[in-house]
DNA sequence: AATTATTTTTAGTTTCACCTAAAAATAATT
DNA sequence: AATTATTTTTAGGTGAAACTAAAAATAATT
């Protein structure tokens, strides 16, 4: 059965709230990504439900089916794939691939994304850190910490982000984040749950919670 | 102003009937290749009328306006780009691109298509020879020939094609036809205007008019 | 010139994906 | 437990882009 481009976007929106927790996705809560009303979301969820690509109950929120993931793990393949070409061969910057794989994420060929992957060397993971989905629809399980999790003392090294707005990019490039930076955690303050970090063993700087928590690592050692 | 996608594929459809003869396009000639009924031609010409994009009166054909032609050409543009790239980078056969690039032509970035004209090492054609339309909207014209107006006894360079259905690419690549091939016009057959043709110095074949019309060649010296 | 054929347009529907406003269900608070 | 607040759904509607069937205009033929 074929795929709409506003369903593929829901189908990939919900796909991203699932991730990590367990719970239903609630209404409200894809609506505010799709850009579109609660009734809406509604209209579609409907659709989707019949089609067999989510499992909704009124008013109980939804999952994505067996069958709506495997879709949705295409989509989210084709959106990093392209953001690697975006920033490997396009030359662009991290925080300017988002919307522009937004778009490509929907074009429709089976053979241009296999030699896509073949072209770009079968990368692992997109420019901001995030696994790309295998072609049978394996999603690598990277197990990253937030940074905001980390220990005083502790040595780690960025792996990802959680978020890739531009408007967060921007503020790490500014700060001399980028993926591969050394951090060395040296305290963690209570006050406001911000954390003193070396950045790449240049003198400490402070980060808000807010960014920390985006901010994906890999312990030391 | 922006353009939807329907919208778009109008106005280069229009831009591609228009080329060469100077009449106005007629409804029938655009429904066969938006692939609509004439209906819902006309209903879109007036919208497009209204936008200013074409010049539209009632039973007497449409033709594209200064602005239109200008948002056609852009289409065009990204579409032989993409088709380069699909060829040139991803490895495809000059028949199996058209498709692709159909769905790439609508991507909507105007840094990403002047970095893949860069990365493309700014191409003057597409992988069917066509001109590719420069940023300002200028199209180079080459001013080939068509192989069925070439008189007996002359050499010719195949340079383009007319069609780019993947029917009519691939019997070319079954005739060992392709841009570059020394063409050698040994008799041209009053009986069905086919032409016996030498292909790289190969002993002469016989193409067909309907062939012969819609492949583009440059005169040898 | 009159008739017939073809093309194009109008009129009225359909589907998709969205909307607003009101109603119903669920959750939170007193 | 009752009330209030929030979330979600229903009902009815809109615009885009297609459709069919019938009417009108243009073109071709006798």
């Amino acid at each position: 059965m074929s795929t709409s481009f506003a369903e593929e976007n829901y189908l990939k929106i919900i796909y991203r709230l699932s991730e990590g927790h367990a719970e239903d996705i609630s209404t409200n809560a894809v609506a505010e990504l799709t850009q579109t009303k609660a009734a809406s979301v509604t209209d579609m969820l409907r659709k989707l439900a019949e089609k067999g690509w989510v499992n909704y109950q009124k008013y109980q929120g939804v999952r994505l089916s067996h069958e709506g993931e495997k879709i949705a793990l295409g989509i989210v393949r084709k959106h990093r794939l392209w953001e690697v070409f975006l920033v490997e061969k396009m030359g662009f910057n991290w925080d300017e691939v988002h919307e522009i794989a937004e778009q490509l994420e929907h074009i429709e060929s089976d053979s241009l994304i296999e030699k896509l992957d073949a072209f770009l060397e079968f990368p692992k993971t997109d420019p901001h850190g995030d696994p790309i989905p295998s072609k049978n629809g394996e999603m690598p399980e990277l197990g990253y910490l937030h940074l905001s999790d980390i220990k005083a003392g502790k040595r780690c090294t960025l792996m990802g982000v959680a978020k890739d707005s531009a408007i967060f990019l921007q503020l790490l490039t500014k700060m001399k984040l980028s993926l591969g930076s050394a951090l060395h955690v040296q305290e963690v303050n209570a006050f406001d749950r911000s954390v003193s970090v070396s950045i790449d063993e240049a003198p400490a700087v402070f980060i808000s919670y807010e960014v920390a928590k985006n901010i994906l690592v890999k312990l030391a050692q």
